[in-house]
DNA sequence: GATGTATATAACTAGTCGGTTATGAATGCA
DNA sequence: TGCATTCATAACCGACTAGTTATATACATC
């Protein structure tokens, strides 16, 4: 998993249509019409939000007649949680005290430059 | 937890520089200069990133004489990495075979108007 | 008080984003 | 064949992004 694929993730979940989208995907395929339709937005809109989650690879499109039906891809997704994952018990950890005590060390084991206020 | 936080740290955690900053500050607080360090990039462009984060609430910055020595926040790094955890079951769950079903049975109930491929 | 260091801010630029309207292409149906 | 439906694409626009350089601010030190 690349970091140029990672961005286009996270880019692709930080519009609050595209993640309605994704939300409404998760409980089953829908054409373009269907997902478009509770947005006050025009049709080609949703094709470029649709655009910009293919091209991230967070949606696959299939063909049935006129219909174009979507489809949600959980590969990119669970990456992209797993990355978050990566450092959540690291910052939930709690090492903003720790944080305080290795600033200490470092400010005591060289020249004592810094004030403290 | 608002659409527009998420809006924000999904956007803020789209940038491969900013994620970097997260990944180091995972790993303890650190000023501006130390952060900048690793990157080909001016001094301005680093702040300008911790701005993002600090936006998105993603970053916190404390004083020390002249350094601004930065902390993560994990609160909206777990309201983003639970927002994906909500669908995640859905997402790997084999709800594509499903889908198809639910497809066949949308299909026959009404009036068979869709041709097969 | 002068100088150096850490950081922020301003002004600028090129490129991307999110929307629009208008139009075209593929398909089903009368 | 002609019309309706579904969807994509093009061209355009204003706002924002990610970087730059230059400069200002705040503080420590000499």
């Amino acid at each position: 998993m690349t970091a140029h694929q990672l961005d286009a993730t996270f880019a692709a979940l930080a519009d609050p249509t595209r993640r309605a989208i994704l939300a409404r995907l998760a409980s089953g395929q829908a054409s373009v019409m269907e997902l478009a339709a509770p947005f006050a937005m025009s049709q080609p809109a949703i094709s470029k939000h649709l655009k910009v989650l293919e091209r991230a690879g967070l949606v696959s499109g299939a063909r049935d007649a006129q219909r174009r039906p979507r489809r949600i891809e959980p590969k990119p997704l669970a990456d992209a949680t797993g990355w978050l994952e990566r450092y959540r018990e690291i910052w939930e950890g709690n090492y903003q005290r720790l944080d305080a005590v290795l600033e200490e060390l470092k400010a005591s084991e060289k020249k004592p430059r810094r004030k403290k206020r």
